[in-house]
DNA sequence: TATTGTTATACTCTATAACTATA
DNA sequence: TATAGTTATAGAGTATAACAATA
């Protein structure tokens, strides 16, 4: 209990805030240089690996919201990069593909991003290099998780003190 | 460069994005218990550290805006957990002070951070997580500077292609 | 005139609820 | 009635500009 020393150790939170802000600040004009924003390069990566989902499944595929999709498609399909044709099974959906032109920005886009993770990367020996991306890979993983553990519910008092209005 | 088979390594601002989206969400309960919201423990752990930083000090030392900061000291100070008193120095200033309810608060907040950021690194073998907290660490300080790198300044065409509205 | 703290305004991003057309 | 896609509305977060008191 007495911790007088914090032993500074830096919180991970922290450091992957300030990690990930740094990064897609700087890959946000490499993206915008191609014509894309952030999240229509990750609708293309995930349209690069799904065959032909419907604008809900690609919704969950992505994690983002399927209202907020629509502007990047839009976005996706008047640049020529994904085509949405309607699905013949069900005449409500429409199914999203990628196109020729599609996969050729995406793949402008991730050699670029590779480029800037090595460069980030380029002090760090490569075995350190090699623990740190099978680590980050695990945490990734683990993090869908986290905070759900029973580690700590609620600390004394009961009272939830939910009325923040900050 | 006949990269034929992507590798299939994954992007670091992407896995960078989802730890701290996720870690950020499973503190943000716990801090709330306590009575804080987020940033406002940033400004705690920055208070703690600092003596008496007039509030444009405190604004450059966490980051946040000046004109942000000033709700989150209101919150702080009618909480009890930090203090504004006029710098004899220079009246227009305020010196921000944190007390001694605002030093538990914050460690009892570290407390519970610290046992989610455990959580988390829990499966990960000791050598392996002190090799990660390392890289991480060196990382942090490298991407201040990444993105500023010449490693790729524009793709082909010359027009920065800037005026999307998406 | 410049600066500290503050307030006000606008702009972005996000979340939620409605609406249409199909089923 | 329920669902896929769309649109509209409201909220949070952020950035910028304006303002009062002091330097």
């Amino acid at each position: 209990m007495s911790d007088e020393a914090p032993a500074e150790r830096p919180e991970l939170a922290a450091q992957f805030y300030r990690l990930s802000r740094a990064l897609i600040a700087a890959e946000e004009p490499l993206l915008a240089a191609r014509g894309i924003g952030m999240w229509e390069y990750v609708v293309l990566l995930a349209l690069g690996s799904a065959g032909a989902p419907t604008q809900l499944e690609l919704s969950r595929i992505t994690g983002r919201d399927k209202t907020r999709l629509i502007g990047n498609l839009d976005a996706l399909e008047v640049a020529g990069l994904v085509v949405r044709t309607p699905d013949p099974a069900d005449r409500r959906a429409r199914q999203v593909r990628i196109t020729v032109a599609g996969r050729r920005v995406t793949s402008s886009c991730r050699s670029a991003i590779r480029r800037l993770d090595d460069d980030l990367m380029a002090g760090i020996p490569p075995a350190d290099a090699e623990v740190f991306r099978r680590v980050l890979a695990t945490l990734v993983t683990a993090a869908e998780v986290v905070g759900r553990s029973p580690s700590e519910a609620v600390p004394g008092r009961g009272a939830p003190a939910e009325g923040r209005k900050q």
